[in-house]
RNA sequence: GGCCCGGUGGCUCAGCUGGUUAGAGCGCCGCCCUGUCACGGCGGAGGUCGUCGGUUCGAACCCGAUCCGGGUCGCCA
């Protein structure tokens, strides 16, 4: 018999069918035992009348919490249960697996007037047992929610005749900028693990691909302590070709992620709403724009608040976070585009314009940055000036190789996707990723 | 790297100015309970109080060292 997902259970009251899942929830009282059953779809109680059914007592006597289960039966509906209304008898309970005791606190649980609260195991505690902790419907919510954003997202972009592509992530040089990266060894010599596929994504526009796009791993080596940074991430990058300014590709993001928060929006805004207390909002196009100094001048006034002069060409976290009241006030928007950061604080590949400002941009979502994007220099030697000025030329003389035998003028960007799926829910990067990786943390 | 905080049963915590058998709730085990649905009731097991050293008649508690972990800032996605 084919195996009924328990979401479609309801579609098949009366008949005999096949159910499989984790014991959430299980009781086994001297006459009755129920059992709670879920699946990546949904929830079924499992009904026994013990004395109807003998032969199945000394299963349920070994049966425990998230033990897995294959049950076959009739579901009926039956007013008796709070659980969606029915209820399955079975005629058979097939143990696939018995769980020990679990070792974490999934949930909290409040005080009542006997008991104490019980505090839901520290996020680290159940990263140790990650595997269980993905059991719960929010952290299975937020997998469904950003399959679906990124998948909406690529969709987006395979309508715009984007190619995607697979750019390396061992590579022989440490690239881009003095940020860290992590040394591996690579037979007799050392290889580096890509901190971005930047180079790469210029080097097809060399390559004539005009629009491309990749989603994968990067690397940083970088002792960050904070709840955003993670030393492996997923990142959603793209460049393209032929664009009059940095405008063209902030036009772009805002296209991509309008379409992928529309999609998760009309799937799970609802579900994300009421396991999470997040409103999904599709966002009003175009977006906010502010110049730095501006914002700053704009945080100062209303906020009180005044950034010390030596972060002035950056923005700050505190300034990161004001930012998004000062958006929702003056434009009633999570989104803001942020230019004209200070040419010490981007990176070298990053087109300028006559007075020396950077044509590139920060996107904020809910006050935490989420992408840097650019118009990048695809002049030759306007390129090998600025990269001289940064002292990287020795290090990245094969990029700049790219840009000696015809390129065209392109632009583009990477967002994070692990913070799009936090901020999207709410959480911390550590609760939002599959398995997080921190300079503390590579188990499991 | 800076600043701050913490390590007590499987989990979450309490433990006053040092005082003798270290407590609770959850979980677990056993028994009881025709319908539970955060079920309920009774009983039980389970702790070298991170580690090492010191002070003291006496240390989970005070002191020193050390290890491990967490929060946050900087860095960025």
């Amino acid at each position: 018999m084919e195996r009924t997902y328990l979401s479609d259970v309801k579609n098949k009251l009366g008949e005999e069918i096949r159910v499989s899942g984790f014991v959430e929830n299980y009781r086994n009282s001297k006459n009755m035992a129920f059992i709670v059953l879920k699946d990546i779809t949904g929830k079924l109680q499992i009904t026994v009348e013990k004395e109807k059914q003998p032969e199945l007592c000394d299963k349920l006597d070994v049966i425990t919490g998230d033990s897995v289960l294959t049950v076959i039966g009739t579901a009926v509906a039956n007013d008796y249960v709070k659980l969606n209304g029915y209820e399955m008898t079975p005629k058979d309970i097939i143990i696939e697996s018995i769980a020990d005791a679990i070792p974490i606190a999934r949930k909290e649980i409040p005080a009542t007037k006997k008991k104490k609260a019980v505090e839901r195991s520290s996020i680290d505690q159940r990263i140790d047992y990650r595997w269980i902790d993905l059991r719960t419907d929010e952290n299975q919510l937020m997998f469904k929610a950003q399959t679906t954003l990124v998948n909406a997202m690529r969709q987006f972009l395979l309508d715009e005749n984007f190619l995607e592509i697979h750019t390396p992530k061992l590579i022989g040089a440490a690239s881009e900028s003095g940020s860290e990266v992590f040394e591996v060894k690579y037979f007799d010599r050392n290889a580096y693990l890509a901190q971005s596929p930047q180079f790469y994504k210029q080097m097809a526009m060399a390559a004539g691909f005009e629009r491309i796009f990749e989603v994968g791993p990067v690397f940083r080596a970088e002792k960050s302590y904070t709840n955003k940074h993670t030393t492996e991430f997923t990142s959603f990058d793209l460049e393209f070709s032929y664009i009059d300014s940095f405008h063209d590709v902030m036009k772009m993001e805002e296209n991509l992620v309008t379409a992928g928060l529309k999609a998760v929006k009309e799937k799970y805004g609802e579900e994300i709403k009421e396991l999470f207390g997040m409103e999904v909002i599709v966002p009003e196009k175009p977006f906010p724009v502010v110049k730095l100094a501006d914002l700053y001048k704009g945080l100062e006034e209303e906020f009180g608040y005044t950034v010390p002069e030596e972060e002035k060409g950056d923005l700050t976290t505190d300034a990161e976070r004001l930012s998004y009241e000062w958006v929702k006030k003056h434009y009633n928007h999570e989104f803001l585009f942020v230019t004209d950061y200070s040419a010490e604080k981007r990176a070298f590949y990053h087109m300028r314009d006559e007075n020396g400002i950077p044509q590139g941009y920060d996107l904020i979502w809910r006050g935490t940055e989420i992408t840097t994007g650019a118009q990048r220099e695809h002049r030759y030697d306007v390129l090998k000036a600025q990269c001289d000025e940064k002292g990287l030329t020795d290090d990245v003389k094969f990029y700049l190789d790219f840009f000696k035998y015809g390129c065209p003028p392109h632009g583009g960007f990477a967002i994070g996707v692990d913070r799009l799926t936090m901020l999207l829910v709410g959480l911390h990067i550590k609760e939002a990723m599959f398995l997080f990786r921190g300079p503390n943390r590579l188990n499991p």
